[in-house]
RNA sequence: GCCGCGGUGGCGGAAUUGGUAGACGCAAGGGACUCAAAAUCCCUCGACCGCAAGGUCAUGAGAGUUCGAUUCUCUCCCGCGGCACCA
């Protein structure tokens, strides 16, 4: 009598084999290929675990566990990100120390993660709390100390009112709110340490390239540290020694720049208050920007704001001209040089600001765009792909029809800007003014391009220049029209071509034509061009004038980032301390290994003051006396919590090193980490840091690569059922704890695969869990009934075998790419079969193989009663992926009229034959056939017309 | 505003060197078993027309390329994520 599948006991017996014999430990040594495979370590929060967590772990467990079964020696560690500031405001609530809710919260999350089966390396734990990991963070701060990685300034600072620490820029939003408390972020002038990741920036943009990452997060990572390649520029100030450098990536535009603006944080501004006449004026807004948060100097819509300073005047280099120099906090002091040259007439943010005070625009670049045609075709190295964007609208000349016009089916444009004569119409007065301007009749151009006129209708939105245009002169390639409705005519951009411009383009014989087309807008221009109002320099493309008007003023090629140096100093307690105390004098001075871990005290009340708890430690300042000396202080900040966890993946290659944060041939044995699986919320904070600590300790020489995750992937959300996000307030979470009560880790897991593509969002149904018990419970009747039946040795049908072989290579294929979703239906698919066909027990061995890592408890307890090898995982055979005949589809004009059966490689006279006779497609075929295709194993497809 | 990703049945989602759209599962309807229910098993299940055979439409909307488009190209709409005075 087949026993009830009941997944309490056989997980807790599972779980508990796994948990004595030590299961997962990786082996030391060990001749198979490694494979690291890392989970995100969790915050420990006093929530317990989230189903978020229990999705990517058990994406990275089954892959895990695939790669054991695959032959690799695998390392699959977990541990704790255990310092943070939920544990620090429970303790302002409370009392209780940090210490103790944290360790109550990780033995928590442990038991929840055990609850799952997922083979963990238990041996590896660490936790970032613990002295015996925290003295490694502080060793490396000390290691990147001495090599001038870490410095201190005094800086404007992000500080959070709320939790009363400053804060990084990452941890800012956009919106100028705290990512963590959500207050709003002040600014502090306070003594900061930071971390030079600037020195990094380059190698970190660069280097991105060759990772295994979602594009998406590369792309974040970019912005985030925002190379930009421009120029240096001189400007002297017209009778005084100072001169100011600005950056630009448009030194194309010099000639067009009509005014400076400093930042009001620039230094110079000091050294030119003799000069300055209106310096009371200046110096009241230089005060105002500085009380300013970032969020009100670029609040959206705003106007912007700036003083001019007068009596002082710069020089255009490339010109000679004058130019006034303005104060404006549109003009940030921490980028670039911390001032710029303004050239509104291409530049949207000085053209603002030009409207807005009068100053002059001076225009120095027609657009261009260049295509390269052959007849009907346009090649593809234009400027900007608007080969398909439809530039205007027309009313045809002799059908009572509008017409869309694609840029790809335009020779050429002009608008007639001449107006209309009494008595013309103006299609008379297009022809007329194309006649004028190009030296052809209309009829001509027609004649010797076969091309078709078009008169000009609509007046499209964003085109004042040729508001007043009266009629325009289309000449099309092909006559591949598209007739648009009226309501439609809004929304279409119209390009300019100079007449002048036309005439020269138009030569007779030749399909190239360059046309230089100019967008009637009001504003400015941004886009590369051609120079004009530029000297000698009239003519030339944008970007070679970049590099030539550069020379010409004796500027320099330069690369500036918006990656700013990290923050990592927080007025907290529960973090790693700084190890570093100050003479007498006030020096900083690393603290000496030996001295590490440089404890945190443990008497300090927790009640935020503004500044660091650290600082009431009687402890800590005895510690530090009695070691350095009389009058030698503590640094009272710890770091922020980031600091720990940028380098805890290397920990784990040699977890217990008491000697060094890990040997150099552990962590080249095990690094980098092969398979990388985490939150999307870390895109750019914790992996862009880590990549930053490994590329420092890579130059220190500790480590012999660069790139700590080459392979990332992030879970998408889970949304609880109501379609919202999971929240505690709302009382919609799911608590991983129930399902595993109610139905089992097993189920849980193959649910949480089922549910969908790992990446993507995914709202929680608990309904749907039937669907995976159900499979489950199918699996279990058939495992324990198997010993009853009669095993059909391999008397499958060519099909059958067929589906084995596919769902083999398909399960392992799907796992690689972890898209487990499809995975478990292919192994529903061959479990249909199996019931269907009364399984042979090979073919259930085979598949309880292929459910091993997905639904390890049950399979376990299968393949023990069944005498199945878990160790192993099953081979395919190539040559039996495909069954000997299939059934394709057979198609007439593109619609599918039936399907015939035939022999794979059946040749294609058998199949067309096979086709033709099958009456639903015979009926179609009576028109007479004109093209035949045949593709093997896939369609037979007619075509009539 | 810019960049990126996405939009397929009642629902979660399958399907890409372009080749039978809707795999697998949920829900729903019908049936078998049962005194009854649960569980299990079988059948139906994109929309419309039709007794049926069969046909028409259908992957956000519109167009294009193709014998053939969810897949490639373009325009537009909507959703999500990121960036947003970075010169």
């Amino acid at each position: 009598m087949a026993q009830m599948y009941n997944p309490k006991e056989i997980e807790r017996k599972w779980q508990d084999r796994w948990e004595k014999s030590a299961a997962f430990t990786a082996e030391d040594n060990s001749q198979k290929p490694k494979q690291y495979i890392l989970d995100m370590f969790p915050y420990p929060s006093g929530e317990g675990l989230h189903v978020g967590h229990v999705e990517g772990y058990t994406a990275t467990d089954i892959y895990s566990r695939y790669k054991r079964m695959k032959g690799f020696n695998v390392l699959h560690p977990m541990g704790w990100d255990a310092f943070g500031l939920p544990a620090e405001n429970y303790a302002i609530k409370t009392s209780v120390a940090p210490q103790e809710t944290t360790d109550k919260s990780i033995n928590n999350f442990r038991r929840q993660i055990k609850a799952l089966g997922f083979s963990y390396d238990w041996s590896r734990e660490v936790g970032t709390h613990n002295p015996d990991y925290y003295r490694w963070t502080q060793w490396l701060f000390t290691k990147f100390f001495e090599k001038g990685l870490v410095y201190k300034k005094k800086a404007l600072v992000n500080w959070d009112p709320v939790d009363q620490t400053v804060l990084a820029n990452e941890q800012v939003l956009p919106d100028g709110t705290a990512e963590r408390s959500g207050a709003k972020v002040e600014k502090k002038d306070l003594e900061q340490w930071f971390f030079k990741i600037t020195d990094y920036a380059n190698e970190l943009e660069d280097s991105l390239e060759q990772l295994d990452w979602p594009e998406s997060t590369k792309i974040n990572q970019r912005n985030w540290i925002g190379r930009s390649e421009g120029a240096e520029l001189e400007f002297k100030i017209d009778g005084h020694q100072v001169s100011i450098k600005v950056f630009t990536t448009r030194s194309d535009t010099l000639f067009g720049a009509t005014y400076l603006v400093l930042a009001p944080e620039h230094p110079e501004l000091l050294n030119l208050k003799l000069q300055i006449t209106n310096w009371d004026e200046v110096e009241t807004y230089i005060n105002e920007a500085k009380n300013k948060s970032d969020i009100d100097r670029s609040a959206d819509g705003k106007e912007k704001t700036g003083v001019e300073l007068k009596g002082i005047m710069a020089i255009n280099p490339a010109n000679k001209e004058e130019m006034p120099v303005w104060v404006a906090d549109y003009v940030l002091g921490h980028y670039g040089t911390g001032a710029i040259m303004a050239v509104p007439a291409h530049d949207e943010r000085d053209y603002e600001f030009a409207q807005r005070f009068g100053l002059p625009v001076r225009q120095v670049l027609e657009p261009f765009y260049t295509q390269e045609t052959e007849p009907g075709k346009v090649k593809k190295d234009m400027p900007y792909d608007h080969r398909n964007a439809i530039i205007a609208v027309v009313k045809h000349w002799s059908e009572d029809k509008y017409i869309a016009l694609k840029w790809k089916q335009v020779a050429w444009v002009t608008f007639v800007t001449g107006g209309i004569e009494e008595g013309q119409t103006a299609e008379e007065a297009a022809k007329m003014e194309i006649e004028q301007e190009t030296g052809y009749t209309s009829a001509e151009l027609v004649e010797d391009y076969g091309l078709i006129h078009g008169l000009f209708y609509h007046v499209p939105k964003k085109v004042n220049r040729v508001a007043h245009a009266q009629a325009l002169l289309f000449a099309l390639k092909n006559d591949s029209r598209q007739e648009v409705s009226a309501e439609e005519l809004e929304k279409h951009e119209v390009l300019w071509l100079s007449a002048e411009e036309l005439k020269r383009q138009l030569t007779p014989g030749t399909h190239q034509h360059t046309l230089r087309l100019m967008l009637g807008t009001q504003g400015p221009y941004i886009g590369p061009g051609i120079l004009n109002n530029s000297g000698t320099f009239d003519g030339m493309q944008s970007e070679e004038a970049k590099q030539k008007i550069t020379e010409f003023v004796g500027g320099k090629t330069k690369t500036t980032y918006r990656l700013r140096d990290w923050l990592i100093s927080r007025q907290r307690y529960w973090g790693a301390p700084i190890p570093i105390v100050y003479d007498p004098e006030g020096k900083a001075h690393s603290i000496p290994e030996e001295h590490l871990p440089w404890m945190l005290p443990t008497d300090v009340e927790f009640k935020p003051t503004g500044t660091s708890p650290l600082g009431q430690s009687k402890e800590l300042l005895e510690r530090t006396e009695r070691i350095f000396g009389k009058g030698w202080r503590p640094e009272i900040d710890t770091m922020d919590t980031f600091v720990c966890s940028s380098w805890y993946f290397l920990r784990f290659a040699d977890a217990h090193n008491k000697k060094e944060f890990a040997s150099k041939e552990e962590l080249n044995k095990w690094l980098p980490v092969d398979l990388y699986v985490g939150g999307a919320e870390h895109t750019v904070l914790h992996l862009l840091y880590g990549r930053f600590f490994t590329k420092a300790l890579h130059d220190m020489g500790y480590l012999a690569f660069d790139e700590p995750f080459l392979r990332l992937r992030h879970q998408g959300l889970i949304l609880a059922v109501d379609g919202n996000k999971m929240s505690k307030s709302k009382g919609n979470v799911v608590n991983p704890d129930d399902i595993i009560v109610e139905y089992g880790a097993d189920i849980l897991r193959l649910y949480m695969m089922f549910m969908g593509p790992l990446e993507q969002m995914k709202p929680w149904n608990t309904q749907n869990i039937a669907g995976v018990q159900r499979f489950l419970e199918r699996v279990w009747r058939l495992g324990t009934t198997l010993r009853t039946n009669e095993p059909k040795l391999e008397a499958k049908s060519s099909s059958q075998e067929a589906l084995l072989h596919r769902t083999i290579k398909k399960v392992g294929d799907d796992i690689e790419s972890l898209k487990m979703n499809t995975a478990v239906s292919a192994l529903m698919i061959l479990l249909n079969e199996c019931e269907k066909e009364e399984v042979s027990s090979d073919t259930y061995k085979i598949f309880l193989q292929l459910l091993a890592p997905f639904a390890p408890h049950i399979v376990h307890e299968l393949a023990e009663k069944n005498g199945v090898d878990l160790a192993k995982w099953p081979a395919y055979d190539e040559s039996k992926l495909v069954a000997k005949t299939l059934i394709i589809g057979v198609q007439v004009d593109g619609k599918l009229r039936g399907s015939i059966e035939l022999a794979v490689d059946a040749p294609q006279a058998e199949a067309l034959a096979a086709a033709r006779v099958h009456p639903a497609v015979a009926k179609w075929l009576n028109k007479g056939e004109k093209k035949v295709f045949y593709v093997p194993g896939k369609i037979v497809s007619f075509s009539t017309v």
